[in-house]
RNA sequence: GCCCCGUUCGUCCAGCGGCCUAGGACGCCGGCCUUUCACGCCGGUAACACGGGUUCAAAUCCCGUACGGGGUACCA
């Protein structure tokens, strides 16, 4: 078998977006699981759509998801004179004839500028493919038109520029979206003319919403830049992804990229829809943060707490740090979470949502004995955490009730967080008091 | 409408003719641990779309039906 050489074709017009960055990586492995070569190539040819800006950005995604590439980027733009030639040759040979803005045919053997050029799709016969997803594919000619391949702003259409780019470099296999499976015939076709061996397709599921439709960006919520922003590790989210359409056979998900590489197989790969599920997602997420090396974890996890605006970025590193970055490792599913988990302990004053209210003050039995007998309490014992712990304990046992829910939702305003009577301590006694008279009389009000 | 593709727990995967009274993961529910919240651990819930074949034997092969999706642009 000659060696595999596959690409990732973009084209620039929107942010790498989940269901693209799947495409990247199905391909990346392929490449990486058979020693191939992974090539990317940017499918720029409709220039009003472009928007080059986009192009270091969407690199830059593949970058941080960890994707590789081995040759590239190349630019589709550049071998315009190429299209044009095999256009022309199209039209010269009468496989392919002009047209006019009212798609009226134009006789010229020759190209016109501004006039666009479709292909004569041949007729009565069929075009099939073994795809390596979906196995055999057949299309009637007769069922596809004469498509357009030469648009008359003088650009080549994607059908055509695609079949000439993966016939001149020698891509073995086109790994894409279910959603191009109706192009494939029709490129094969201007392959055929080319007198091109064709590669091996493979269409790739749909990644769907709920709804069960292709995943949208206006609708949904897909770019992987915001997934970043968000603070889910690449890994997480790569490993993820390539549970999307694939599984091993041993049932194991969470696992290395290399481990990955080495149990991918292309025939391995399903053939119906896979649904983006957020709430798998978080768990793949807080599994990777749970793994990293504590002071990684603190590396990674600082710069998006110095960055909230709602206290002092050097005033919250040092608890953090020295405290409770461990406890809030365990808990968050991405790290622009972290700051949630205790910003009771910086901001100067919490409100207390409605929900942990009702749930953890107004329903707690004898919430109103439990905040009077934990302030007459607090004001005058010794301020340490496993006095605080004994003394909250001490007001429970005597009302026969848990005390610590009604305490933590008082002072923090949550019902649940990080552990309570360490971060109590740093509070300071003033502010621990004035929040549990300040919920007391709310509670009392209610 | 026409063309193409698909259909295993709510979701993502395993299963590629007998090992399946269908396995794992997420979610959900319950329990343990914890003098709070989590983490962790244990257990439970729940699916082969339907109908015909083929076969000694079908979730696995074939046909049909239903349902879902994709395409039908001088987008890709």
């Amino acid at each position: 078998m000659t060696d595999v050489r596959c690409r990732f074709a973009p084209s620039p017009t929107g942010y790498l977006h989940v269901g693209s960055a799947r495409t990247a990586l199905f391909n990346w492995l392929f490449a990486r699981s058979t020693g191939g070569t992974f090539v990317l190539r940017i499918e720029d040819t409709d220039g009003d759509r472009n928007r080059p800006e986009l192009i270091e950005v969407i690199f830059d995604e593949l970058r941080w998801l960890g994707i590789d590439w081995d040759e590239g980027p190349f630019f589709q733009s550049e071998g315009r004179d190429r299209h044009r030639q095999v256009v022309s040759d199209l039209l010269a040979s009468g496989r392919a004839y002009h047209v006019d803005d009212d798609n009226e045919p134009i006789d010229s053997t020759e190209l016109i500028e501004g006039r666009a050029v479709r292909y004569r799709t041949p007729k009565g016969r069929s075009v099939a493919f073994d795809d390596a997803v979906r196995g055999e594919v057949s299309f009637a000619s007769d069922d596809l038109e004469d498509f357009v391949i030469w648009r008359s702003n003088g650009s080549p259409t994607f059908l055509l520029a695609n079949a000439v780019d993966d016939a001149d470099m020698g891509i073995t296999h086109a790994i894409r979206g279910e959603d191009l499976l109706n192009t494939t015939p029709k490129v094969q076709l201007l392959l055929e003319e080319l007198g091109a061996e064709p590669p091996i397709y493979g269409h790739l599921p749909l990644l769907v919403n709920e709804q069960r439709k292709k995943l949208s960006k206006r609708r949904d919520d897909v770019s992987i830049a915001d997934y970043r922003t968000r603070g889910y590790l690449p890994e997480a989210m790569v490993n993820y992804l390539a549970l999307l359409g694939w599984g091993p056979d041993d049932d194991v998900e969470i696992r290395p990229i290399d481990e990955i590489v080495s149990k991918f197989s292309l025939d391995r790969v399903n053939k119906a829809a896979a649904f983006f599920d957020l709430a798998k997602l978080d768990h793949f997420s807080n599994t990777y943060i749970q793994a990293l090396e504590p002071t990684d974890f603190v590396d990674q996890v600082l710069p998006y707490l110095q960055a909230d605006e709602r206290w002092d970025a050097e005033a919250v590193a040092v608890p953090f740090v020295g405290e409770f970055a461990g406890e809030v490792q365990q808990r968050i599913n991405t790290l622009s979470e972290a700051g949630d988990w205790y910003d009771w302990l910086f901001l100067d004053e919490v409100e207390i949502d409605e929900k942990s209210f009702t749930k953890g003050l107004v329903k707690a039995k004898s919430g109103l004995e439990v905040l009077d007998g934990v302030i007459s309490a607090f004001e005058d014992c010794e301020w340490d955490a496993d006095v605080l712990n004994q003394t909250v304990r001490a007001v429970g046992d005597d009302l026969g009730v848990r005390s610590a829910v009604p305490v933590r939702v008082a002072v923090t305003g949550r019902m649940g967080g990080i552990p309570l009577y360490e971060p109590l301590v740093r509070l300071g006694r003033d502010t621990a008091l004035q929040r549990l008279r300040a919920a007391r009389e709310r509670l009392a009000a209610a």
